[in-house]
RNA sequence: GCUCACGUAGCUCAGUCGGCAGAGCACUUCCUUGGUAAGGAAGAGGUCACCGGUUCAAUUCCGGUCGUGAGCUCCA
């Protein structure tokens, strides 16, 4: 009697099967339909989909993946990056074939060509060529080979870097052929099972890209496109994907001028009065949650002797991504980040465990070199301001200081309507404590010290109620971290805040403070940033809302408007009003219609417009209109004052929210 | 850094298969003084990114430099 596996379905029930049942076999067992339907298993939850053919030959979990669903998605796309594949090799012989996955939103395939890349003009003869091919319904054919017969086939084919592809499949692998009509590629699948499921496809854009993503391989030239399982849902796609450039925050810092870019310093913005007070506004911000939490504000040089970098070990590793300036025969290195700095600072000192923690916030400008390909508009800089601090504490404080950072990390998101996911990475396997040399006593003591970190960041996790992922063995080499994500309004995943322990650094300053016992211990210290760097973070925000920022950040938060020109003078003197009241607010004294001045104010995204008329001027009244609200008709000013300080209040920290949970026993000092 | 594309007025973009550079908006001046998304007229504004080459002639063709953009293993 063959063996017998238990596999259990997405609702709970356990089926059991004969061991080497295919996923196939199994859909069609459940119903006529699904086993029509299936186009693909997911294992065990699995990162990836496998083909309906797989033999199930011991127990697992088994979601079956079907037509038209949103887990079928990379399964339409990928058998739609073969066909692109096919109608290529149609079109351009002596093209070769590389690779062709899925990806987030579509798909691409790397293709070798003699006669150089591809251009976007060849896009639309590709696409044409894949609908004519599309149409004729062809199957796919999925066959089991040995890597022989492969071998042969792609030898006399002339795909040499298939053949590479080949042999670097592992020996066990079962090594599968797809054949789409007459076009056969190694493939380890899945794929729908003909072209009739291929219609609603696009190509969206030709780049180079390296073999193996490696830039000493040669040059590959690649397509991007992308599929859906209906016409209805990629025009969707292409909706949210003209959306977002719209909102490019490149485009709305030239439109709103917010900041620009000249060639004098690349990669460096310029930010326009506009464009500062976003980023003063965010710092105010920020700041206001230092008095709450005891966070001190420091200045820090911002070139200093490159023997700081040597200490930190800056020089040594991150010194392509550094500024160096000779002078007077020495050399002076620009601060790529804050905590060397902040590291002579704590030395500066003599501390006690009584004063721990000292908490450093620095919103200092930081200048690193990136490679000018890597650059782009706000999102990646050369030269930029993070809301930072680095945080003294001792081992105990810990899971206390990273529980209160979270708070305020919660809580900085939310202002802004961000939706927050959080990841965990644990001890990499080169890390502090485990390289060689150490005595056994040594090695013991710093697995605890990891091991006591990461037990204290889940515990803060929990008590925060936040769930996390974990990325075991992702951490630094000095400490493991915490990572946080935001997702914007259309959806896009940003890496914004992160949470770093580091063991490392306060030994290579030989930092201490005197413990109870009058020794002297090492300080953990812990990197935080919230919004990360605020140049990049306006940009998210600027894409987030679309230019429309909440009134609190709004540059300039009122616009004036008269009917005429006589009635300036009352302008004036309500815009002395609002000033009193510190609103930002501009009075447009153009002679221009009334229609015009309002299309200015819109096209601007200003938030309030305030109407005057001779009614408005007998009453002492305004007339208020509100973006996105539209006329809200004539107030008493007094009334319309307080509208706007009341939507233009800047969030304010809960203390509650951000007390300190331990005191120190007979610990005298604020 | 590498591949490809792009760089024309403050902005958005035409244009020249090599022969004195164009529009709309914005700006300036004048007229108009008006009720919730563009009133009218006139004017000013450019070393066609920069450097070099080819040519009688280069914004246009070629080479280089700078800048910007997309991409550079979410693995057969």
């Amino acid at each position: 009697m063959s063996q017998q596996v238990n596999i259990t379905l997405p609702d709970g029930s356990v089926r059991t099967y004969d061991s080497g049942i295919t996923i196939k076999q199994v859909a069609e067992s459940i119903g006529k339909k699904l086993g029509k339907d299936a186009i693909a298993g997911i294992v065990d939850g699995a990162d990836t989909a496998i083909d309906v053919h797989t033999p199930l030959t011991k127990d697992a979990s088994l979601k079956i993946v079907t037509v038209k669903s949103e887990a079928g998605l990379p399964v339409v796309r990928h058998t739609t990056a073969h066909l692109m594949a096919m109608a290529v090799q149609k079109l351009f012989p002596g093209t070769q074939v590389t690779i062709g996955p899925a990806i987030d939103n579509g798909f691409y395939y790397d293709f070798y060509r003699e006669q150089g890349p591809f251009t976007p003009d060849d896009l639309p003869k590709i696409e044409e060529e894949m609908h004519r091919i599309a149409k004729q319904n062809v199957a796919m054919v999925r066959e089991v080979v040995t890597r022989d017969q492969v071998k042969e086939r792609f030898t006399k084919m002339g795909e040499r870097f298939k053949l590479e592809i080949i042999d670097a499949i592992p020996a066990n692998d079962t090594i599968t052929v797809y054949t789409l009509g007459d076009w056969p590629d190694v493939c380890r699948g899945p794929h729908v099972p003909d072209s009739s499921w291929l219609k609603a496809f696009k190509l969206t854009s030709v780049a180079g890209a390296y073999w193996r993503g490696d830039e000493r391989n040669p040059m590959l030239t690649r397509i991007y496109g992308t599929a859906f399982w209906t016409e209805e849902e990629l025009a969707k796609h292409l909706e949210v994907q003209e959306e977002a450039k719209r909102r490019d925050h490149r485009k709305l810092g030239k439109e709103l001028d917010l900041f620009f870019f000249h060639p004098y310093a690349p990669a460096t913005p310029f930010f326009t009065e506009k464009g500062a007070r976003i980023y003063n506004g965010l710092v105010d911000f920020i700041r206001s949650y230092y008095g709450p939490l005891d966070m001190g504000e420091v200045i820090t040089p911002q070139l200093t002797d490159s023997e700081l970098f040597k200490t930190s070990g800056h020089y040594a590793n991150y010194k392509d991504n550094m500024y160096f300036a000779q002078i007077d025969e020495r050399e002076f290195g620009m601060k790529p980040m804050n905590c060397p700095g902040h590291m002579l600072m704590f030395g500066h000192a003599k501390h006690s465990y009584r004063d721990l923690p000292i908490r450093m916030a620095d919103f200092g400008r930081l200048h690193r070199y990136e490679r000018s390909g890597v650059t782009a508009g706000l999102t990646r800089v050369r030269s930029f301001c993070q809301d930072d601090a680095h945080l003294f504490v001792r081992e105990d404080q810990i899971g206390e200081e990273i529980r209160l950072q979270l708070a305020m990390l919660q809580d900085v998101y939310a202002v802004f309507g961000l939706e927050m996911k959080v990841q965990l990475s644990t001890r990499p396997e080169k890390s502090l404590g485990r390289e060689p040399g150490l005595t056994a006593e040594e090695r013991a003591s710093w697995d605890k010290a990891w091991e006591n970190a990461e037990a204290m960041l889940r515990a803060a996790l929990a008590d925060n109620k936040l769930e996390f992922e974990l990325n075991v063995g992702d951490g630094a080499f000095y400490g493991p971290k915490l990572d946080f994500q935001v997702k914007d309004a259309l959806g896009r995943w940003f890496q914004l805040g992160t949470i770093q322990l580091d063991y490392g650094l306060p030994r290579r300053f030989q930092l201490s403070y005197t413990n109870e016992q009058s020794g002297e211990s090492t300080p953990v210290v812990i990197h935080r940033a919230i919004l990360g760097s605020l140049e990049r973070f306006i940009g998210i925000l600027l894409e987030h809302t679309a230019g429309d920022l909440p009134l609190w950040l709004a540059p300039v938060q009122a616009r004036i408007i008269t009917i005429n020109d006589e009635l300036l003078a009352y302008g004036r003197e309500i815009r002395q009003a609002l000033e009193d009241h510190g609103v930002r607010v501009h009075l447009d004294e153009r002679s221009e219609k009334l229609g015009f001045k309002i299309r200015d104010a819109e096209l601007n995204k200003v938030p309030v417009v305030m109407v005057l008329g001779a009614k408005e001027r007998e009453a002492r009244s305004v007339s208020v209109r509100w973006r996105k609200k539209g006329d809200l008709g004539v107030m008493p000013l007094d009334k319309a004052i307080q509208l706007v300080l009341d939507a233009a209040t800047v969030p304010k920290p809960d203390r509650a929210k951000f007390v300190r949970r331990e005191h120190l026993v007979g610990a005298s000092h604020s």
